[in-house]
DNA sequence: TGCAGATCATCTATTTTATAGACGATATTA
DNA sequence: TAATATCGTCTATAAAATAGATGATCTGCA
């Protein structure tokens, strides 16, 4: 079939970014809903317990904003994640209205096991990457997506170029 | 030297990686949604516009298979779009049960006119690298992301080379 | 003190979106 | 020709997001 080559100069045609972000995070959620096998609410909980065990006594409004997620929606994920008593709502004695969120001792140990399954999911997404790429390729993303308070991007400025040093040596030739 | 460093070998955690995608998609979706003002279907509807104007004589399914959606969304998406008289459905000649997805003039016009748009939220999203390191965020990122047919990435491994020696000359010091 | 207004979390209802299954039309194979 | 498979649509259902109302509590102020 003869086929004429199409384009070279369209490489970069819109929508391109949304679709690689969107296909990649379908990927990543996917393989992470079957990684955390039953856990009730999936990825997004997951990240909710992770935001918890980081940083604690989180009223859950400030969870949710923080994650980008609706107050009420957070509301039924703690539910599932309660139900299963890997987190437990306490009422905090200075303001009664709100709630701190902690986990359990059954969700440290959950949590624990999940993150390392989520690791694993994410170790191999990235393995197309070298394994400096890939910290350099997390750096940019957590910058481009104005990721900073929360979790740390990997990587400062400095290790960065030495990063690039690196992918410099091995993939130029 | 005990612990007030709080850990730092944890600087990759699980689910960060996600956590950035979805921010970052939603971020994305929020600023093309606003910037495509009415094109029914918003970002989804445009990225299907846009890869049927670059491979034509697709089948339904062959669109929804490609993009990653289920047939029947692209069914009522595609609904939206013809409705506008933005696109067409053609049957095929040769296979009487499967229909050619082609724009119209008005939808040449509006994809035009759409894409300027959805470049500048993309360029404005990526603004926080420099221009060879977003070419080079891009290019990882379509490598990750799996996507190589339809969309093809901005970067050899050639160029990938040259730009991680200019990122590294200005960003090193 | 008591009242007005704001905030936190929840609940309810509504809307939106995704998923599953059946269907009619057509194609393919044997 | 009959049996089976495919394409696109439709309908019904399920899952999720969103908006608004509610009860409990807090704050500030007269």
């Amino acid at each position: 079939m003869s086929k004429a080559e199409p384009k070279d100069h369209e490489f970069l045609s819109a929508a391109s970014l949304g679709w690689a972000l969107a296909k990649l995070l379908r990927d990543y959620q996917k393989q992470v809903e079957a990684a955390l096998n039953g856990l009730p609410g999936g990825s997004r909980s997951f990240l909710v317990m992770s935001i918890v065990d980081r940083e604690r006594c989180q009223s859950q409004i400030s969870i949710a904003e923080k994650i980008g997620l609706d107050k009420t929606t957070l509301t039924y994920l703690l539910d599932g994640l309660e139900g299963q008593g890997l987190i437990k709502r306490v009422t905090d004695p200075n303001d009664r209205r709100s709630r701190h969120i902690v986990l359990t001792e059954q969700g440290v140990k959950a949590l624990a096991q999940h993150s390392k399954a989520v690791q694993a999911v994410e170790h191999g997404l990235l393995a197309r990457l070298g394994g400096d790429e890939a910290k350099l390729f997390q750096t940019w993303l957590f910058r481009v997506a104005g990721v900073g308070e929360g979790f740390k991007p990997p990587l400062d400025e400095a290790e960065t170029a030495e990063i690039c040093r690196a992918s410099l040596a091995s993939e130029s030739r």
